[in-house]
DNA sequence: TTGTAAGCGTTATCAA
DNA sequence: TTGATAACGCTTACAA
């Protein structure tokens, strides 16, 4: 009994200019066997007589086949794709982490898509869209993120999120507290009785990591009855030529501080420079502190007092901690990392110890 | 007349466990339009009323819809996405150089797909391949690429492949000349009358770039009539640390070098400390150069003499040599970029200047 | 201006 | 052990 259902004929798309592209039924056709059974060799993903799959194997490469991600992400619902967006490469902690991050995902079989938003929330929040159109399966960001609409997008759509250098109760995360970090900044420079304490910090607006630093120190202080006065306190991007900045800032500032905790290592590099042009003996006259331990820290004249972050450790676990939860495993939500406070030359007791009633001279 | 075609009945698929994934079919049903529809709204690629085009809208953002890249990607054939396989990241050149290359791309709607190798060329196929099969639409890598089926690869699928950092008159490539950068440092340093130079430099085997520069170096000896050495030729991995390793070598050779010239500023940031530590003035007792131009060579002691690099401007061009290709305009094959030689503190006059006949004695 | 439906290259179900 | 074939979610002729 015919009916009339038209012939399946294909359509005529328009031709790829170039290059043939050469897709599973190719392959099926060169070999005599069906989509399914190529199908099936190349996944392992059923029972398929030795013979024919010698034969599909031939004929794979026999004409360079290579199978079609998007094709098999659309039936399968998986890109192997994860998305990371830090707020920029140039800072070598963030490079540091990418590169752990992705050679992590590679042995799982995972693929890094990159952005960078510039320290910019609105642009990370774009950019965590894109990534999530392109289908990742999850997405890595730097910080606690302003935007809430990023946890909202990424769980719309069942995609974890891990948020990194910054530790949460509520939302994963890896990384470690940064308020922490700069108390024990502060308390070591208030443990060698420096009561004049400047900081260079990166810009608190709209970035979590340096407003909890600034935080910490201001929380130390306050616990020895201090404060951190406004003119302590500098703002500044995170490079060396603004650290030089800052720190002409400070100098000229009064009290005049005869310490300063810098939001990271290049901003300590810089402060070190600048008081070395103008011939502040660090630490005799003036001790500087950094964050990171970024490899030239320990180098530099004196050898920087600093946090040690373990940058590669922080991409490492986030990849484990996606890796994990897409395969179904159960795993830790917040996973802290392990940072240290690295004594070395650049810190020292204040010159002249003030007596024993100072303390609302700031 | 009917016939017994079986309905349309969907089959059933695994759920996707837990959130609701929702596509234009779903936009279009509670805006009421066909998914045709829908498509034209979002890709403005049709004629749409204005009324109907404000109901998908609507509709979209009511449901948070989001299309699915892969879908789209294996219908048009193009997935806006560029592959990039790098060293390092850890290497600032190379971070900063992405960084632009993701800046750039994206400006043109591309994400880019990143990967590292390690500087490992087989590890580098591997991630192009990987890319390749994920659908990029073009491919940046470091270097002329050793592993002619890296080109064949891009080739056979019709995908742009660009290489960085080094000069090809063959094949597409954004850089500059690796040789000459050595030549310029080797012919500095003999017109200040050094004899005796030392070269540290990265690992030369699989390495074009690092090959290159030695290269380069030896050749301006040569048409002095002087060569480079066995003893005065130093291989070592690109890192400060590495450097010290590299200058005590180099220290312990005969005849001992006047002056070094290192593969990368890395490096001679670690010869400058090793020399410090041992107490060899520079550049009074030796000069020492590097390469790249990293923020802190600037800001040594004494500044570095080095060859600037200009990394951000090599990611921008390639991803705009890509973005011109894929968008089907003609394109310059090969984009030189300029460095400079900028000569600072750490180099000077050979401490004492031989005689007119000398030049035997290498 | 809109809808219908073919197909993009896979995977996976089902029947043979 | 294999082959048909229905989706996957989208774009785009083509028809209405």
């Amino acid at each position: 009994m015919e009916v009339d259902k038209p012939a399946p004929r294909r359509r005529t798309r328009r031709r790829t200019p170039g290059p043939v592209r050469v897709s599973a039924r190719d392959v099926a056709r060169h070999a005599g066997v069906s989509v399914a059974t190529v199908s099936r060799v190349l996944n392992a993903s059923g029972p398929v007589a030795e013979k024919v799959r010698r034969q599909v194997v031939a004929a794979v490469d026999a004409l360079g086949y290579t199978p079609n991600a998007a094709a098999r992400a659309l039936v399968r619902s998986r890109s192997e794709t994860i998305g990371a967006v830090v707020p920029t490469l140039e800072n070598a902690s963030f490079a540091i982490a990418v590169e752990a991050l992705q050679a992590r995902l590679r042995t799982a079989g995972y693929t890094l898509l990159l952005a960078s938003s510039g320290y910019d929330n609105a642009n990370e929040l774009t950019q965590v869209r894109t990534l999530l159109t392109h289908g990742v399966e999850g997405v890595v960001v730097v910080g606690g993120s302003r935007h809430v609409d990023i946890e909202r997008l990424c769980a719309a759509r069942g995609v974890p999120l891990v948020q990194t250098w910054t530790l949460r109760t509520d939302t994963p995360s890896v990384g470690f507290d940064n308020r922490a970090v700069g108390r024990q900044l502060a308390d070591l420079l208030l443990d060698l009785g420096h009561r004049h304490i400047g900081v260079i910090a990166g810009f608190t607006r709209g970035n979590d990591r340096a407003a909890a630093r600034v935080a910490g120190i201001a929380e130390a202080l306050a616990a020895r009855g201090l404060k951190l006065a406004r003119e302590h306190l500098i703002e500044r991007p995170y490079r060396i030529a603004e650290g030089q900045i800052g720190l002409r800032a400070l100098l000229a500032s009064e009290p005049r501080p005869t310490a300063v905790i810098c939001g990271n290592d290049l901003l300590a590099f810089g402060a070190l420079l600048e008081a070395r042009k103008r011939g502040i003996d660090v630490p005799g006259e003036l001790s500087i502190a950094g964050i990171d331990d970024l490899e030239f820290a320990a180098e530099l004249d004196p050898p920087l007092t600093t946090i040690r972050v373990p940058a590669a450790e922080i991409g490492r676990r986030s990849a484990e901690y996606l890796i994990d939860r897409l395969e179904g495993r159960t795993v830790a939500t917040v996973t802290e990392v392990a940072t240290s406070l690295i004594v070395r030359g650049s810190t020292a007791p204040v010159p002249n110890p003030p007596g024993p009633n100072q303390g609302d001279d700031q």
